[in-house]
DNA sequence: TCAACTCTGTACCGATCGGTACATATTTAA
DNA sequence: TTAAATATGTACCGATCGGTACAGAGTTGA
């Protein structure tokens, strides 16, 4: 065991805690009283638990990204589904996070992304997000590769296009959240655009 | 002529300075300096024309909703042209914008979406953002409603649902822009997803 | 020419920003 | 029991935040 004083919270607890404050809030509309107060803390203990603001910042990207992001998947490789229906499920699955009311709603990537561009945002921070966003796209478009190889998409369509299709649909649902729509107009609007597969 | 001294800065041209500075950095991460830096004037000249910082954003909102926002509307009442073609053109004019090199990327509107449900996002800018969303939508809504019974349409789809459709898209392109999509794959992208009309 | 008026520039306000120095409390290993 | 190590709480740092008081500059109508 180490010496000295232990560390009173949990450090998983605090990065959620510290996460939705981002994910409410964004950068630069977190102040560190905003975070030290969710986390139930101080900002010594944040400092020397997490760094500085910055760094607190990407650890809760990576932490979404591992603990929300990750959960939609699955539903693209569900067994004994056609495409078009594990797309809805994928989607559908989204629409339900970015809605949840437990949540901050919306996505908290999608958030950053918008942020993205602005000179309030450190460039560490900006590289972590576009780093999220491009693993996201490669991922889909590697799915629909092997989805066209066996064959389950008609027409020609590049895997690519797709895959910016899905990720342009992904953020419309999550902006649409932040402006009140229901879980139900979304599964509607998930519908329709899975129509074509 | 009013008496007094005369305002030595184009009212107009400093609210689109503003407007370019909200834009690129929402409203939490814009700071008076940013505005006064941008529009070329200080901080006293700023509030007497402006009110403060929130009247200030809310005025860049309506301007851009006026100027940025309205030109793309005329491409879906085009005559001789059919629906899908018409909102293909709709969101290629707003591609075309959220790609733009001269603006600052992505969607005024939709990053400040983003921003509704944070905490440092006064309740009179909230409302304003609210209210945009809901007159686009209700336009669109409209639209496709007389679409429909021009029998433009085809399935049994209802207007409100289309316009979520179109409103999501439109909302998920901006996002793309801001991560670095180009107008190309964003052309692309619209015309897969207006394929069903 | 002068009073009334409006805008501009400077200099400042209290509050909050991100971040830290330091003393104290707590724990382990020796 | 004691030294080394680590965490906590207080109290503070300079910088910046949004906003304004006030003096002076410029413009009007009388």
């Amino acid at each position: 065991m180490k010496a000295g004083r232990h560390r009173v919270f949990d450090k998983d607890i605090a990065l959620e805690q510290a996460m939705e404050v981002f994910w409410t809030n964004g950068f630069p509309g977190t102040s560190l009283t905003d975070l030290t107060t969710a986390m139930g803390i101080n900002k010594p203990s944040l400092y020397s638990a997490f760094g500085n603001k910055e760094e607190l910042y990407k650890s809760t990207l990576e932490r979404y990204v591992q603990k929300q992001g990750a959960i939609h998947t699955k539903h693209l490789l569900s067994a004994d589904k056609c495409l078009s229906e594990r797309i809805q499920d994928y989607l559908t699955s989204i629409a339900q996070m970015v809605t949840d009311p437990k949540l901050p709603g919306g996505c908290f990537v999608c958030i950053s992304t918008s942020e993205v561009g602005g000179t309030c945002i450190p460039e560490d921070a900006m590289q972590t997000i576009l780093k999220i966003n491009e693993a996201t796209k490669s991922s889909l478009t590697a799915f629909f590769k092997s989805e066209i190889e066996a064959g389950n998409v008609t027409g020609k369509r590049s895997p690519a296009m797709i895959a910016n299709y899905i990720l342009s649909l992904q953020f419309g649902l999550a902006v649409m959240a932040r402006n009140g729509a229901k879980l139900l107009e979304l599964n509607e609007v998930i519908k329709f655009s899975t129509e074509q597969f």
